[in-house]
DNA sequence: ACCACTAAACCGTCCAGCCGGTACAGTAAA
DNA sequence: TTTACTGTACCGGCTGGACGGTTTAGTGGT
């Protein structure tokens, strides 16, 4: 699908050269296309920013409903780790894109707050699942700015005591 | 001084309305100044992003030592939530502003580091500091996207509780 | 005389969006 | 099975306007 690669050039582009270099004409030129073909399948660049959003926001979702624990916290722990794990961390990124303009960061806002309320109510610990949400978020900041800080044997005690946390 | 209400009015503008109303014009006419004037204390429009970017750090470094507890993730607590409780969040619009330019956002990447690094071997338990340290991330995060998820009673049972993390 | 500006004109660059094409696949009547 | 038409997917040049930055001429306090 040549939306999805335009998508991903729009990502590319803002996770390597900062939110100034999305034009129309360097995402259509790394996504290997013209400028009139990226406008045929984005009909304007706000048009595109959102795309780029509501991916990021469905794909986030599906990962946490594809994690199998008991509670909408241990999933998004899990999920998150997974993602920021993969190394591709688009998050950041994309935000960064998205905050030219107010209008577009409402989906995000809107998903914000979902997945910091969202079962809350059914956890044994509710402030303990907020501390775990909260660092979950802090972690997408951390790894984005600062890559090395987090190997994967801290991955793995980070996940261990964070899951102490969601169950005692 | 004229500088400060320049570096206020290029924050509020970047909270207000986004990163693309951040521009010269824009910024001189919110302090109440001419273009000119600006130009006059920030030589460009890097420069003006640049002070903004030192500011923030400047003034997080210093809150954080003017707590009086007696290890540095303590400290970095109090002064989150000090920060976080007076509303005046500019963390997330300064980052907004400066993600135009890699370049611009330098100062912050080495300032991250610091703060999930600095005094973790000092710590009792290093692997819960590292927690709070990212949960207080986290509550930057989700604070300046869902102002309404914490009140004054929230945040002081995510005080008790990040404390209790870390002294027992 | 100098500092800290103001006011306004001006310039070059850059970029979003538009528009007139092209290529091709399907389809369906003649 | 040729012709004519339709819709989809894409190309790439153009332009109008906005923006960053410069310059110049001037003002008022100290």
């Amino acid at each position: 699908m040549r939306r999805e690669g335009l998508l991903d050039a729009a990502e590319e582009l803002l996770s390597d050269q900062g939110s100034s270099a999305l034009t129309l004409a360097a995402v259509a030129e790394r996504a290997g296309c013209s400028k009139g073909g990226l406008l045929y399948h984005f009909s304007s660049k706000e048009a595109l920013i959102k795309g780029m959003v509501e991916r990021l926001i469905e794909e986030f979702d599906e990962l946490v409903a594809a994690q199998g624990h008991d509670t909408y916290t241990k999933n998004y722990l899990a999920a998150t780790l997974a993602a920021v794990r993969s190394g591709r961390i688009r998050r950041w990124a994309v935000v960064t894109g998205a905050a030219g303009n107010p209008y577009l960061l409402a989906p995000l806002r809107e998903a914000m707050a979902r997945w910091h309320r969202e079962g809350l109510d059914r956890e044994p610990d509710p402030a303990a699942a907020q501390i775990v949400r909260l660092a979950c978020e802090g972690l997408w900041d951390v790894v984005s700015h600062d890559p090395g800080l987090y190997d994967d044997s801290r991955y793995a005690e980070l996940e261990r005591r964070l899951l102490d946390l969601l169950s005692e």
